[in-house]
RNA sequence: GCCUUAGUGGCUCAGCCGGUAGAGCGAUACCUUGGUAAGGUAUAGGCCGGGGGUUCGAAUCCCCCCUAAGGCUCCA
């Protein structure tokens, strides 16, 4: 439980309108006032079920001992959800705050409470004295931990034990102080990880280019963390979103697609939903309270709670490309690309019948996660993190996981479960500022098969719980697009800034020189068109050296001009941009080059004009 | 969410101890028909983030809000 203590000069309230968990009340209690009061303002959390009565007894001791000391006249119990994060369930706190309302009145001072589940309007008046402001949290065990200034937010949830964290180097846990490194990355993903990171104050540079290269903007008539995807962004997202799809597909797994929003009504969803605390954008339908997904967990465990799984069906992928996914990330901590409200997350969930099962695929998706980091051109560097339990059961195969990565990794033991999983590896890009950017992602999840009542029927026709691996093979769109452009804005001073082939919006830019050479120039556009490049042509009456300089600027992978030379004989001068060469081929040369370097990755043609004096500017 | 800083044409910014706006790039038009990273001339374009206040008068001073950047915190 946690409580916040506020000495007032006065409490005013007024209920508003109900929402589905509201008590039942007289009309006297629709409001209230009071003088000199101590304003108790309650979460009951999900923990205080487990022994009630003692956490009552705590709490009723901590508030009358603080009622003494401040002399308020009265106690006013205040259900306040906003506390906590892991929120008991209605019923429960209502008869917790009942009981406390209770336990309060045998001592001298007047106690009132208000009404649990109401929306309400309310005024109070801190009387701001030392002690006039203090919050508290409360277990059923001990007495409650001092924490005398609510507002230096030094609130550590009585955490018992630290993680501990080791560098895997080899089969060795060694120290990551003393390690001695061979990859700066890695460093600065430890030094991160083990909050010693220094910052430099400096903007990412990818929040520039996003904007600069017209791939993506914010959108201030949103809410904060909304971006606008422009036509490259877009082709971008759904040249990635087309990798993956066909990344997981051609490893069994079925596509599906299902809602962005549920019905808090429902108890799974609703455990599961208050695992992210007060970071979801809830709303209300009608009459329902409803959440926006944060992921695709929801609607990929309703399809299998409802589907009829045997033991012959497994292992078995559901996925499905979350556009969008919602998290209400605290203000400060949105960024560019990095971190949205609202993004775009691959999720593969996979049924396995048990750990063995779970371990296997868990090793599959390594070597997936591994691919897409090669076939982006990105480096991950590794975390493999387990609770203390799943490390001491599962050595060997922590072992064998982590020598797939084939360098060392940073290795995090926790000493409790804390979330639904007991094992993860995460691989994060390194941004320009030496920051992790966390892309692809594996977890063990144990508790999901049991709450959303997903089964599978096993040879001797029992029914078991499966074990659900989560995975994102590339991390969120937005992410993977934030690692493209932080590595293009840090080999910046070697070479010049571009994109994969297969992802660059321009792959060839032809430069007519002249009016009459525009032809020519359509005409060799048109051609390459045809072999699936995504080619355009500069016609605007510029002089070469800007359109050049323009193509530049728009990284363009491959640019030709068109002169009269060109329309005479068959070879192009060709400028590489990856080299800075010019390089002189035919047309098929070209095709090839390009053919070859983006092979197996996916296409899609230029989603703008042809010409560049048709395009919109944005 | 908290602390700090910022918001002026599409973009980058100048003006800011009060007297109602300026440049470069970009855009448009015309001239130039050009050979590898900015050709020339002209024109248009601004409720100076929004709201309130002080003042004869506010881009400029004060308050509130919105948005952004950095830091804190956090990312299942």
């Amino acid at each position: 439980m946690r409580i916040l203590l506020i000495h007032s000069d006065h409490l005013k309230y007024q209920t508003k309108s109900k929402t589905r968990i509201a008590e039942k009340i007289d009309e006297e209690k629709k409001k209230g006032e009071y003088e000199n009061a101590l304003v108790v303002f309650t979460a009951v959390e999900k923990e205080d079920e487990k022994d009630s009565e003692a956490t009552v007894e705590n709490a009723v001791k901590e508030i009358v001992d603080v009622a003494g000391k401040v002399k308020a006249e009265n106690i006013v119990i205040y259900p306040y959800a906003h506390l906590s994060s892991s929120l008991g369930s209605p019923n429960v706190a209502k008869e917790i705050l009942s009981n406390m309302e209770a336990k309060l009145a045998e001592m001298e001072t007047p106690v009132s409470r208000v009404p649990f589940g109401w929306y309400k309007s309310f005024e109070v008046s801190c009387k701001g004295h030392p002690l006039s402001e203090l919050s508290r949290s409360i277990t059923s065990e001990s007495t409650p931990s001092a924490e005398e200034k609510g507002e230096e937010g030094e609130d550590e949830d009585s955490e018992a034990e630290e993680s501990q964290f080791y560098i895997w180097n080899e089969g060795e846990l060694l120290d990551p102080d003393e390690f001695s490194y061979q990859n700066e990355d890695l460093k600065k993903l430890v030094d991160y990880e083990l909050g010693r990171g220094e910052s430099t104050g400096e903007e990412p540079p990818h929040v520039k280019l996003m904007r600069e290269k017209k791939l993506a903007d914010y959108e201030p008539s949103a809410d904060i963390g909304h971006l606008r995807w422009y036509p490259k962004g877009r082709l971008i997202r759904d040249l990635l979103a087309d990798y993956v799809y066909t990344l997981v597909t051609d490893r069994g797994a079925m596509p599906v697609e299902t809602p962005i929003m549920y019905d808090l009504a429902d108890d799974a969803i609703r455990v599961h939903a208050e695992k992210f605390g007060e970071r979801q954008y809830r709303m209300s339908g009608g009459k329902k309270d409803l959440m926006l997904r944060y992921a695709c967990c929801f609607g990929a465990f309703r399809v299998l709670s409802d589907s009829f799984l045997t033991w012959k069906n497994l292992p078995v992928g559901i996925y499905e490309l979350s556009t969008y996914s919602f998290r209400l990330e605290k203000k400060g901590e949105v960024v560019g690309l990095k971190r949205l409200r609202g993004f775009t997350m691959p999720d593969l969930h996979t049924v396995c019948a048990d750990m063995e099962q779970s371990l296997h695929e868990f090793e599959d998706q390594i070597e997936m996660c591994k691919k897409t980091g090669e076939d982006l051109d990105v480096n991950y560097e590794v975390i493999l993190r387990a609770t203390a339990d799943f490390m001491e059961e599962n050595r060997e195969w922590i072992d064998h996981a982590a020598a797939m990565i084939g360098k060392p990794v940073l290795l995090e033991i926790l000493p409790e479960r804390k979330h639904y999983w007991t094992c993860k590896m995460d691989f994060a890009a390194i941004d320009y500022l030496g920051r992790p950017i966390e892309n692809p992602t594996i977890q063990i999840d144990v508790e999901s098969g049991e709450r959303f009542d997903i089964t599978y029927i096993d040879p001797e026709e029992q029914e078991h719980h499966p074990i659900i691996l989560h995975c994102s093979p590339t991390g969120s769109i937005e992410r993977v697009i934030c690692s493209l452009l932080e590595k293009s804005a840090l080999e910046m001073k070697e070479k010049p800034p571009m994109l994969p082939l297969w992802l660059s919006p321009t792959q060839v830019r032809i430069i007519p020189i002249a009016e009459r050479h525009i032809e020519f120039a359509r005409n060799l556009a048109e051609e390459l068109r045809d072999a699936h490049i995504r080619v355009d042509v500069d016609d605007r009456p510029e002089t070469v050296g800007k359109k050049i300089r323009n193509a530049g600027g728009e990284w363009a992978s491959f640019v030709i001009v068109i002169g009269d030379r060109e329309l005479e004989g068959d070879e192009l001068t060709v400028n590489v941009r990856e080299t800075g060469q010019k390089v002189s081929m035919g047309i098929q040369e070209l095709i090839d080059v390009i053919n070859l370097e983006t092979k197996g990755m996916p296409f899609r043609p230029l989603p703008l004009p042809i010409t560049l004096s048709k395009r919109v500017n944005f």
